[in-house]
DNA sequence: TCAAAAGTGTTCGACCTACACCCATGC
DNA sequence: GCATGGGTGTAGGTCGAACACTTTTGA
């Protein structure tokens, strides 16, 4: 039978706290087409191997990560666009994955997702997609907000989350105010405010919030 | 590179406004395993194939259906439960489409979506996954809507396909009250009251609805 | 004390739901 | 007429956006 290949592409998703940025962890290319270019960890799907498996596999491959540092991960979309790897026919399934570790492997770069972009193949659509899942699942979806902001964050971490995975999503994001954030993330039932207050950034300093216990 | 198979299956709605009711186009399996049954349109996917190509000739060779009846068709998801095909390790990329057309093939049945159970493979899961995002898309896309309910519909046609899909996409459905479709459907902007009447239920006539020019 | 930045009070309108009641139809 | 069933009026509640204003912070 032919058929195409089938490659499992992931993006993988990561908040930086220190530099109020959300990343985006790219593998170098060790092989042609586009060697050396900066690329989505991803990898040919084996016939005995569910799509987390490689997910795994192409996360620890391609950019140096634990299975354990995927805090969690989704559907983004099937992509078939012809001409979008010039060795021939691929299919590329795409998975997003939230990543919790700090060290990234030698050929991987963090990259801010508002610098990323003239990726090879179909990437940058496929980083749009991604982050449009991401973003709608953000105050909806407990676990991904979990993976995402951590254990603790502030509003601002919330904030800058949620605009940065906008602007990438659509060229033009609405402009979103950080006005009623507050009231938002107490109204979602499954965060609550520490009596903390976060760093400041030149002015009054946010309020910390953490997942209620109940899971 | 041992790859698994990569199969197209789709699950093909039709509205059947002489019955009121929501069919699944299922083709009879002409080969093992499982031959003899119904089950869903599928077929295994060529390297130089686009997936829109694919899904089109499932519907052909196992439905009957030509490509001009499919109305529109969208996303459901990617499937790889292990053990779903006992022929070996496989890949279902699955897809809705909504027919438009009154005749399937010889090898082919439409049944209600309430009466549908018991299908190979894991196509129970699929059937209930691709009702539902039908059913998301019901009265906020256009596309789907004009595809499923036709240029023109009484008010009963539109709550029987969504309480029907609602049905389908979880065993556990809201009541859905029909007596404010009226509103929505007026509040979409693209669709509007032709001031006709549509055919008796046994009660007062309901209202028939056409979709604007303006696409 | 001032500018910057986050939080709060308040209002507005969109929208959804429910429920009561009215209207049209077939028998 | 009367049961059946769709349509409409109206009220209540939720939700998110917007905007002005207050509070907290660093310089």
């Amino acid at each position: 039978m032919n058929q195409p290949l089938v490659s499992i592409d992931v993006v993988p998703f990561r908040y930086n706290r220190a530099a109020d940025a959300l990343e985006v962890i790219l593998g170098r290319r060790q092989f042609e087409p586009s060697i050396g270019s900066l690329a989505l960890p991803g990898v040919l799907l084996l016939a005995q191997e569910r799509l987390g498996e490689a997910v795994g596999r192409a996360l620890n491959t391609k950019a140096g990560l634990a299975p354990r540092d995927i805090a969690t991960a989704g559907e983004v979309g099937v992509f078939d666009t012809p001409g979008r790897d010039p060795r021939g026919p691929t299919l590329s399934i795409t998975r997003f994955a939230i990543i919790d570790t700090d060290t990234v492997g030698a050929t991987a770069e963090a990259v801010p997702i508002a610098e990323v972009s003239g990726l090879p193949f179909d990437h940058d659509v496929i980083i749009a997609m991604a982050a449009r899942r991401v973003y709608e699942k953000l105050f909806t979806d407990r676990e991904v907000a979990e993976a995402l902001l951590g254990p603790e964050f502030d509003t601002v971490h919330a904030f800058t989350a949620q605009q940065q995975l906008a602007a990438a999503a659509e060229p033009v994001g609405e402009p979103l105010s950080l006005a009623n954030l507050a009231r938002t993330l107490t109204n979602l039932g499954w965060v609550e405010a520490t009596g903390e207050l976060g760093a400041s950034r030149g002015g009054r300093r946010p309020k910390v919030w953490r997942f209620t216990p109940s899971a």
